[in-house]
Formats: structure tokens, C-alpha cells, sequence
DNA sequence: GTGAAAGCGCTAACAA
DNA sequence: TTGTTAGCGCTTTCAC
């Protein structure tokens, strides 16, 4: 870092020019191998390693993808498990990925980063029905697309998990199996007032699938600890004492939920049933293990760091738009209701 | 991105020159009322922003920090809790964090990215007790903290957990209640081949403080699943029968192993105590909530980058060194033999 | 208080 | 096959 060899330097040494280096280095020209001896021996010597920074002043092209997630969701939970993927499939298409945690409140300093050049393009997650970062990318013109949906959607490429489905078939299998009250364990209730896109997706559904079978459903947000969700069921099945199945929208409340189940006394599945919308990892982490409508984060990591990179290198200049449909794992959280 | 305007732009729309306005913007010195204003609104009407690309070349500082980790834990699990606490650390201290998957076996291109100077310094995550990263990093004098440890620290900064503290406090704690026959549920044998730091240590911790009380130890290397878990917790209890108590490292298998216990007629705590070393979150998903050294993700990952920025600021100049002693948190998986 | 000009380390025309 | 040179967009010294 401290005062490393640069082109020049090894052009001296090699008796070239500082052209003749950076192109044997680049290979966009045809070099005499007794040129490219001398020039890698140099380097070799010297320890030269190119400054890619000033590569990409000049270029424009740093090879680095930013993920934008709200300052707010430091807590990222499940969602952390999109960053591995995407950060690995990202490596695989030579780009390293910069994590940038934008205050959604805060527009001015949002893209401090993104418009200085260091970024090539951006995966949002966290997407609100309403972003703001979403206008200001455009207005940018940084290419990008998101884990997750925007309110209107033309022309913007996303990678999605289909929650509308998710939650139909979740209610239906448990309406076919008898169950008649159903609540459905939302997010924390800040996600949805900020109107993040799967939160809101995820209620509105839920009513809507139970009230084509005829019935009412109860929501409820919960924090994502135990402790929220040991409270939440408790005051739920004081409540509704007919209740017996419930979905789960976020895992860390799950032991929380089942305790309190236990402790009134209710079996599961014999007494109640649940069904999970998560990782199969954390569906299966409980006893019993959850049914769940497996969310497949991995997948979704790497088709959004693919979509991006396409469209970097230019080869899709097109919106894509992926809503992914995973079916329903029954395991043995859930059964008929008597 | 695309033809956004310079300095120079700027420059000529106010009326004055190129470093007035660099002046302006960084008020590295004094400028008169009616430039700035003039600056400002030219700023305003053409949409500037800064291109820090340009400014890292000549400052050679880009305000990003890399973080370091292996290729081969592209399912990072639970080390991923990490990563959320350090990028938001160093959004606070105003640099973003760059994620950068180095396969440790090419030793060439491990550090692309470090030595281009795009980056400040760095985090290693997963170190290995003879890690080549290390070496790299100081003969490029790139500065970097670890998460972990290194076989030979000295003069390096780290922050890691006491491995030998949780491992001690973990078997005296279950010796006290009366087991005798005590396994431990390691991390899969790939990171136990490869020398991670942490995987090594608890190993050996745990047999060193087994034969301080004059017992056998008995451990196992477990794939990061709910299978692996059940399988190996099946196999562990047909050849030794007289087993009481599982110390876990990893939290994936949990489950299976919960459900092997379950299926072989053990209840937890009466047969069989659980003690496990994972996040508080991670701890209290099962059902029986585990009694466990909380993993203090959060903290290591927040004073990982502290130390680092320190170290990038000048303001510390010396080697840090943190080793976590958290307490063994009792909840409801753990009991007396009997 | 402001301006002129010399780089930062590289890429890529343009020439030969 | 190789050399010369003009930038990329900014910071900062040196002058005024």
C-alpha cells in the first residue's frame, strides 16, 4: 500500500514503455514474448500489483455491485441468508459486492456512494411499495434490480417470492384441513407501516385467500424474538380460544410460539398446526419441524445477482421480472383439525 | 452514471475556476459568501455529484473496508450474523463494507481487490490457525483485524470468542449437574481439516478440561443440516448408550438431533441435557429453549470494525486484542444427571 | 480570497 | 510489434 511499484517503474525496468506494459498486461494488443518476459520478470521483482482504482477512473467499470438495505433492518435476520448468495454469485461473475445500508429517511446522502462512480449497479433489498431509492436510481440511471417488488413494477427487473401464492396456498391446505381460524404471525409492525413490499403483500392475501373460503382471519406483527412471540400467542389464544393454526411469517419468534402453545396445554399437530413461510434450515430447527412454503433465498440471491450482472455486461437490456413459486413442504408441525 | 457533469462543469457555469469549487466543496479554505452561493446553485441546477473514484486516486483513501472470508463457507450460517453488525459499525464510522470471497487455495488472486487500492483495509472472518491471508495482507501492509484467531497473534489485532472459556464453562457446568458421558457436536469436518481457528480450539478445550475431571470425551463432526444432526446423534447413542449430555457448536443440526433424542424416548432435560453455544436467537428457536454460551455476534462483529477504523484513523497504532468471556446463559435444555 | 497547473496511475486512441 | 500522448475527474501546491 505504501509506496507500491506502478506502471511506470515497471516499464523502466523492463526497458518498454508504460503502453507496452499496461497492454501486455491487458493482452488487447499482440506482444513479442521476449517483450512479455521481461515485462512479467520486472513485475515479478517489484512486486507489482495494478492500482484498479485508477483502472476505473478510466474505464468506468469497477466490477463492484452495491446491495442497498435499509440502515433500519441493521437486524437483517433471515434476510441476511440473501447476502451469502448474492455475494457468491456476484464472485463467480468477477464482481465483489459492497454492502450499503441507506437510511430511508436521509434521500440526499442515500446514493453518496452509488453516483461517485464506485458502483457499477445495485440489488435492493427491502423493497417498499413506495422507495425512494428506487427513484433515485433511476434519476441516476444506475442500473439495478430488486429482491422484491415495487407498487409499479414496469420496466424494472426484480426477483421475487410469489407471497400472494404463498399465502393461498398456505390457508388453503389448512382450510382443506378443517382449520376454521387461522392467524397469520406478520412482521414487526414498523415493517409494516413503512409498507415494506412482502410484508404488506403477506397480509393483504391472507384476508383475501380466507375470505374466498368464508372465514375471518386474525393478523398480528410481532416482533422478531422469542419473548414477542410467547406473548403474542398467549394473548391470541386468550382472545380466539378456537384457534388452531397459525402461520409464520419470521422464524425467531417460532420458539416463543411454541412454548406458549405447550404451555396451554395444546399439542402440535394434534391440537394446532403450523405452517411456516422460511428457510427449510430454520423449518427444520424446531420440534416438530415446520411445513413451510420453503423460501428459497439462495435461489433468489443468485438469480438477482444474475440478472444484474446481465444487464451490466449488457447482454439483457430488457426488464426481467421473476416471481418464484415454491411448493408447500409438509412436514410435521401441521394436520387435519378435530 | 451517464455523462454526469465534472467539476470543470461546474467551474465555468459559477464563473470561477476548477479549485474554487473542489475549495467550495470541501472548505479546505476560506471562500467568500458570493462564490459559495454561486457554487452551490450551479451544483443544484446541473445535478453534481462528486465522482469519488477520481478522489480516492488522489487522496488514496476510498472509505471502504473489506471483509474478507473463504469461498468455501458460501453457506456461512450463523457467521453471517457477523456481517450485518459490522457493516452497520462501519456505516456509522462512514465507511461502507465490501464483501470479497477468497478461495484460500489461490493464493494469486486472494487479494484482486486488496492491493489495488480499493480498499482501506480489512476483516477476515474464518481464520484458519495457518492462514494464507495473513501473510498476504502484511506483505501488502494492508491493515486488518480478525474475526478469530490466528495460530501466532502476535502484533495482530483480533476480536474472537474465548472458545477455551465456553468449552471449560460448558463441560464444568455439566460435570457439576452429575454427566459423566458428554459429547460434543462440532462444526463439519471440512472446517476441522482446514484448521479454523475456533473449530480447532473448542475440540481440544473440550478434551483438556473432559480430562481434567478425569472423564473420556466423545465428539463428532457434524454437516451444518437437520439429517446430519439426527443421523450422527443416532449412531452417537447406539455406540454409547450411556451418554447424558451434548455440547453443540452449531445450530442446524439442532433440530434433528432434537428429533433423534425425541424418537429414542429421551426427554430433554430429564435423560438428556443440551448445552449449546450459539446466538441467543438461534438458542431459543428449539423447544426446550437451550441453555447456551450466547454467541455475542453483535459485539465481536461491532468492535471487529471499531478497531479496525481506529487503526485507519491512527488514532490506535497498537495491536488490539479482544477475547470475549460471555456467561453460560441456563434456560430449559439442560439439567442434573440422573 | 482566488487562479493556474501539476499530478494521482492507468487506458486507449493515434502514430510509427 | 512498439512508442507517444491525451485524458479519466479530482486534490493540492504554488502563485497572485
Amino acid at each position: 500500500m505504501k509506496n507500491s511499484p506502478k506502471m511506470s517503474d515497471i516499464a523502466k525496468r523492463a526497458g518498454v514503455t508504460l503502453s507496452t506494459v499496461s497492454y501486455t498486461l491487458s493482452g488487447k494488443r499482440p506482444i513479442s514474448d521476449a517483450v512479455k518476459q521481461k515485462v512479467y520478470q520486472a513485475m515479478e521483482e517489484l512486486g507489482y500489483q495494478p492500482n484498479s482504482l485508477a483502472r476505473a477512473l478510466v474505464t468506468k467499470r469497477t466490477r463492484i455491485i452495491a446491495l442497498l438495505y435499509p440502515a433500519w433492518s441493521s437486524k437483517l435476520g433471515p434476510q441476511s441468508e440473501f447476502i451469502t448468495s448474492i455475494a457468491a454469485s456476484a464472485t463467480d461473475h468477477g464482481y465483489a459486492l459492497l454492502l450499503w445500508t441507506s437510511p430511508l429517511t436521509d434521500d440526499e446522502k442515500v446514493m453518496d456512494m452509488t453516483h461517485q462512480g464506485f458502483i457499477d449497479g445495485a440489488i435492493l433489498m427491502e423493497v417498499a411499495l413506495h422507495d425512494p431509492r428506487v427513484e433515485l436510481l433511476q434519476k441516476q440511471h444506475v442500473p439495478f434490480v430488486m429482491i422484491g417488488r415495487y407498487a409499479e413494477n414496469a420496466d424494472m427487473s426484480f426477483v421475487d417470492l410469489d407471497f400472494d401464492y404463498a399465502l393461498e396456498t398456505s390457508v388453503r391446505y389448512l382450510v382443506e384441513e378443517g382449520h376454521r381460524h387461522i392467524v397469520l404471525i406478520n412482521q414487526s409492525a414498523e415493517l409494516l407501516e413503512r409498507g415494506i413490499g412482502y410484508v404488506v403483500r403477506s397480509r393483504d392475501a391472507f384476508y383475501r385467500e380466507m375470505q374466498k373460503h368464508g372465514l375471518q382471519g386474525i393478523d398480528c406483527c410481532c416482533e422478531a424474538n422469542d419473548q414477542a412471540g410467547y406473548e403474542a400467542t398467549t394473548n391470541l389464544l386468550n382472545d380466539h380460544p378456537a384457534i388452531s393454526a397459525f402461520i409464520l411469517m419470521t422464524p425467531w419468534p417460532s420458539g416463543g410460539i411454541i412454548r406458549a402453545l405447550t404451555d396451554k396445554g395444546l399439542r402440535i399437530p394434534e391440537d394446532v398446526s403450523l405452517v411456516a413461510i422460511f428457510s427449510p434450515h430454520l423449518a427444520q430447527m424446531t420440534m416438530p419441524a415446520l411445513t413451510s412454503v420453503d423460501f428459497p433465498f439462495e435461489e433468489m440471491g443468485r438469480l438477482g445477482a444474475q440478472i444484474l450482472v446481465d444487464k451490466l455486461n449488457g447482454i439483457e437490456t430488457a426488464a426481467r421480472q421473476v416471481l418464484l413459486t415454491p411448493p408447500l413442504t409438509i412436514r410435521s408441525s401441521s394436520g387435519p383439525h378435530r
